[in-house]
DNA sequence: GTCGTATTCAACCAAACGGTTGAGGAGGTC
DNA sequence: GACCTCCTCAACCGTTTGGTTGAATACGAC
């Protein structure tokens, strides 16, 4: 799990930890005020923290006895990019492949009701 | 990982299944052509697919003895949302906080009006 | 029917994950 | 100094993950 985006991706994908995303959108927090809602360790808290911290998306500061938690909302920009990229890509594709099929319609060999699957047939990339 | 986005975000945790979107946003392909740059045995990418599948992110058919893998780009959705609204909060704190110094910077007087939380010390920057 | 191709299922394995408890470390207050 | 609080590190444990190999299964071709 070496790379930027696995690490972002991979942070996320724990209800806890996008809970606590959510919660420091609001604001900054200490550890022990993002462990309260939990019925974990605080150690635990402290590890998903890590991992937050270690894809990016938050920092930790040191203040007095604490170390309030900051969200780093630039780095979501990471995953927009490459959504929108490949989502994009796959909705071009769909209205290419839209438009195709209307003007097989239009065109020639309208032959009958072809409301099967017959038509799947010429794949051919 | 019971739920949906826990899923989704998962599924494009890892590298090659990441790959395997990128590709298939270009076009729908069966599993040995998506196996081919790979050199993991058929079966782990198939295990991919799978993964993939249980997110939503791509469906199968069948076809002659091959199981054309087709994207499903309207599950991006559900990420998209997740990350817009909560980067969008953060900006918007941002934006709320930048305000705000900017109006201790102009009117040094800023009274006692703040609240007790007050305790929140300068935060250098 | 038999054969070949494409894919999945099953069993296994090492590594990573998310949790625990216990022992520190850093920084205040007395 | 002693003490308390906040937090992290280390070791351990059960489960999940990503990979393997070998045995089915589904389908078309012969």
């Amino acid at each position: 799990m070496s790379d930027e985006l696995s690490k972002v991706f991979a942070a996320l994908a724990d209800p806890t930890r996008r809970d606590m995303v959510a919660r420091l959108a609001v604001s900054d927090a200490t550890v022990s005020q993002l462990a309260e809602p939990y019925d974990v360790s605080i150690q635990a808290v402290s590890k998903h923290l890590k991992v937050l911290a270690d894809a990016g998306l938050v920092t930790r500061t040191r203040e007095a006895q604490t170390r309030p938690v900051h969200l780093e909302a630039e780095v979501f920009d990471l995953m927009t990019k490459w959504i929108e990229r490949y989502r994009r890509q796959a909705e071009e594709r769909y209205q290419r492949l839209d438009a195709l099929l209307a003007e097989m319609n239009d065109g020639p060999a309208a032959s009958g009701g072809e409301d099967e699957q017959t038509t799947k047939k010429g794949k051919a990339s």
